[in-house]
DNA sequence: ATAACAGTTGAACAATTATTCAATTATTAT
DNA sequence: ATAATAATTGAATAATTGTTCAACTGTTAT
């Protein structure tokens, strides 16, 4: 194999570990959605709004009241966490009841909890 | 308390799902730095380079021959994880090898690939 | 000292995205 | 029917962010 094995401009090239890591590599799809998933979970307040969903089912205007946010901000990113599989909800009557769509987004985030805990204390 | 909480939009207004999300609410800090943990996972790159260091120390160099992007351009995105403390890097002569920072990354990592597994299939 | 190369950096540009605003839908009560 | 209110929606604006480009730093070899 040539000097560049692609349009990089490299000239040392660690083919083994190059091989090696592009055998390992999970399929460009699944990591594009994984970091649809995480982009999620990357905004302020998103993140917020699932936290208050971790233990309460909560409608609208009630995450608009602790947020602090009109509901129309509140309802855009409830839009994005459904379409991202995050959240469900159920309607009654005039209220939209919100809540966490399954377990993983908890762990993921007690887990995500615990890193940025650690790395605060050094 | 009066009709509207703070400077939301919102008439009925269940006060004591309200107080009960509240308390249970973690600090805005905390969240933040969640929210930006995740944001750093956010991007199609760096969850790229996150799933290579996984199995493998690599250098900038082989990053970017895998990912067939410039060096510079995944030197930025490195610099970004570096800074969240999602990676480490040691230099050993001309180059810089990249890992890990610890286990957390490769947990959630785990966790968000159930969740898009899981969601795929239905 | 000079050349060569790995990697970093800052500024500029392009693309993405969060919030606001105004209008709209759906449901309940009069 | 009409009014009131919860929630959604689309367009516009403002802010953020990823990549490119060119210049630069640090290390190795001649």
């Amino acid at each position: 194999m040539g000097r560049n094995e692609l349009d990089c401009d490299c000239d040392i090239i660690h083919h083994e570990n190059v091989a090696r890591a592009k055998v390992a590599m999970l399929d460009e799809e699944k990591l594009l959605l994984i970091a649809d998933f995480y982009k999620a979970l990357s905004d302020s307040t998103r993140i917020k709004i699932v936290n208050l969903l971790e233990n309460n089912e909560l409608c609208v205007c009630d995450i608009s009241v602790i947020l602090n946010m009109t509901k129309s901000a509140v309802s855009h990113q409830l839009k994005n966490l459904r379409e991202m599989n995050l959240i469900k909800s159920r309607k009654q009557g005039k209220e939209v009841w919100y809540s966490l769509a399954d377990n993983h987004v908890k762990e993921v985030f007690d887990i995500s909890l615990e890193h940025i805990l650690e790395k605060n204390h050094d």
